[in-house]
DNA sequence: TCGATAATCTCGATCGTCGAGAGATTAGTG
DNA sequence: CACTAATCTCTCGACGATCGAGATTATCGA
């Protein structure tokens, strides 16, 4: 391989760093307009993608997907219950489980926000043909893979 | 356009948030292996990036570059100059400036676990042609514009 | 019923961040 | 040259998020 290549390839990385950065300061915005914290925004994403395959994650659940312990997130709930961002719902089949549910306005203001980056990032899209989202999907893919491979400290190419 | 358009479109916001989280993670996995919090490896993070750009960074420019107030770049840089990441240097110019330098071990652990990711990506990319890869760079700046722009409130497209 | 298990909550302590203000140094002005 | 304003960093006290340990409530099997 040129020089020329392997400069091109770190230069791709260095934009998906600083694409990275932006995305971050998406959810950075959201938190501020809202009043909410990283933790929380981290908390009520987790909530939504849950919904969104139809489970109602509970507290316990919860705590796994933000990695934090039982103590925090009884606080983290409070927090967001007190805002009315979610409602606790004690599970009727184990009435040891709490339900988390988001409210209707958390739904909408999350879905206004996100809903709307993804709809000005799809609008962006079209300017490409189908040929060339394949080419960036699997580029995508094949970058997850391998950042996930280093996260788990594997040896790079499969 | 088509659903299957839309739809396409969609799933690549969604696989560019899903890698947006695993790279997430490996800050993360790096901060839990020295020790670090969030803030710290973000902290170093800038220095090195000032470092390669030719500059020092003062505690102020840290500050701005991390969004701390002055108290919390006091603590922060004495967490990293306690644990020998980090070296406090009087400016010559200017006596009221505190320039930061990383210590070479600092330098080479991120070099090691940044590089490292880095080399991993790069080498993934290798099953790319010239082509494949201007697309995906001409995305990767489309997508860092539109997001730029959205965190703005500007409207979508130019 | 009773002990084991699971899910959640309470309490006290720790750590990161902030606002306000102090101390030190420089730049500008008469 | 003195004096004031501006700039940069640090100190102090307070607040909030998180954690570990243990208590509480509910379920299940023997």
């Amino acid at each position: 391989m040129t020089d020329d290549a392997a400069r091109a390839r770190q230069e791709l990385a260095l934009l998906l760093r600083r694409l990275n950065v932006e995305l971050d300061a998406v959810g950075q915005r959201f938190a501020e307009v809202h009043g909410l914290n990283r933790t929380d925004v981290r908390a009520l994403v987790a909530i939504m993608d849950a919904a969104r395959r139809g489970e109602a994650l509970t507290a316990g659940r919860l705590g796994e997907a933000v990695d934090l312990r039982s103590a925090s997130v009884t606080a983290l709930v409070d927090r967001l219950e007190k805002v009315g961002h979610l409602r606790r719902v004690r599970d009727a089949g184990d009435r040891r489980r709490i339900g988390l549910e988001m409210s209707e306005s958390a739904m909408a203001a999350g879905a206004e926000h996100f809903g709307g980056l993804a709809r000005d990032l799809s609008a962006a899209m079209e300017r490409y043909s189908d040929d060339e989202l394949a080419v960036v999907r699997r580029w995508l893919e094949d970058m997850t893979a391998a950042v996930m491979r280093h996260s788990r400290g594997e040896p790079p190419a499969p």
